[in-house]
DNA sequence: TATTGTTATACTCTATAACTATA
DNA sequence: TATAGTTATAGAGTATAACAATA
């Protein structure tokens, strides 16, 4: 694909913004997360489970806003390389409770280090206080929880 | 899908924010172009057009920085719509230059006012320095030609 | 009867390859 | 031999439907 620079009619754009500022960031976290062996969703998937203890397939999927069958091809591939365990709920047999392994609990860390040190490189073209001044905007924007309060979970 | 208020875990994530918002925003102009009869990929590529006159296929999809075969498609749709046409260049039979037809024009006219007026309303949570500010760190952030100056097209 | 996990299927979007006509 | 447009095909990502186990 053959790329120019973008016109003006194009850069004045929200959506071009947002799309391309989307699709530059996945490139350099999949660069960062690389040598780390899973990508930016499964990552989250971690830092999730992580910050919830007990979650079930379904309550993370809830929290992370995707769907159900899709979190089973992620839980999948995240058992395979051991990084989270599934056990049964006992006390609703239905459910999967999905555990970190130590193994994930290492792994995690490590990504985590190398995704904030990318944003820090993504974000070097903006002044600190216009960087933070980008976060908090596009919080409000998405409707985030304040950043000075706690998140008010719905589980 | 069943979704939780996100965790923090999740909206600290510049990732998260970027799709988040890109996800927000394109749900806003669907319906504000719905009444319009395009979509937000059809009116770049009008405004495309209209900016640069005796566009071929591939110069138009090179702006765009879409594919030349995902521009088959796009002018066909458009070109049904009876908003832009096709010609052979006399000068190289091989393109096609594309062009707006006065119903394109117009479309892309009332199109437009559309879309500037969503994204009003969508900002509409931040002050308008802030407003300003967010845009111009995108702008930063994707690379985009400054603002004051022209934009440097390699066509 | 409803819910959780699962599988299979369909659908969208995009990327790749190959064909044609022109150069 | 290379380029512009086109078509067909394949791939990733996601949504929908249906099924088994459990409540």
């Amino acid at each position: 694909m053959t790329r120019d620079a973008p016109p003006e009619v194009l850069t004045s754009r929200l959506g071009y913004l947002f799309k391309h500022a989307h699709l530059r960031l996945a490139e350099e976290s999949a660069r960062a997360l690389a040598p780390h062996g899973i990508d930016g969703r499964e990552l989250a998937v971690l830092a999730v489970l992580d910050a919830h203890d007990e979650l079930s397939q379904l309550e993370a999927a809830g929290k992370l806003g995707i769907d159900r069958t899709t979190m089973v091809a992620l839980i999948d591939t995240l058992e395979g390389k051991e990084l989270v365990e599934r056990r049964r709920s006992p006390s609703d047999r239905r459910k999967n409770i999905v555990q970190l392994t130590a193994a994930g609990r290492e792994r995690l860390r490590g990504a985590e280090l190398a995704r904030q040190e990318m944003e820090r490189r993504f974000l070097a073209p903006l002044s600190s206080t216009d960087a933070t001044r980008l976060v908090r905007s596009l919080q409000a924007l998405v409707g985030a929880p304040a950043s000075t309060g706690h998140a008010p979970d719905s589980v």
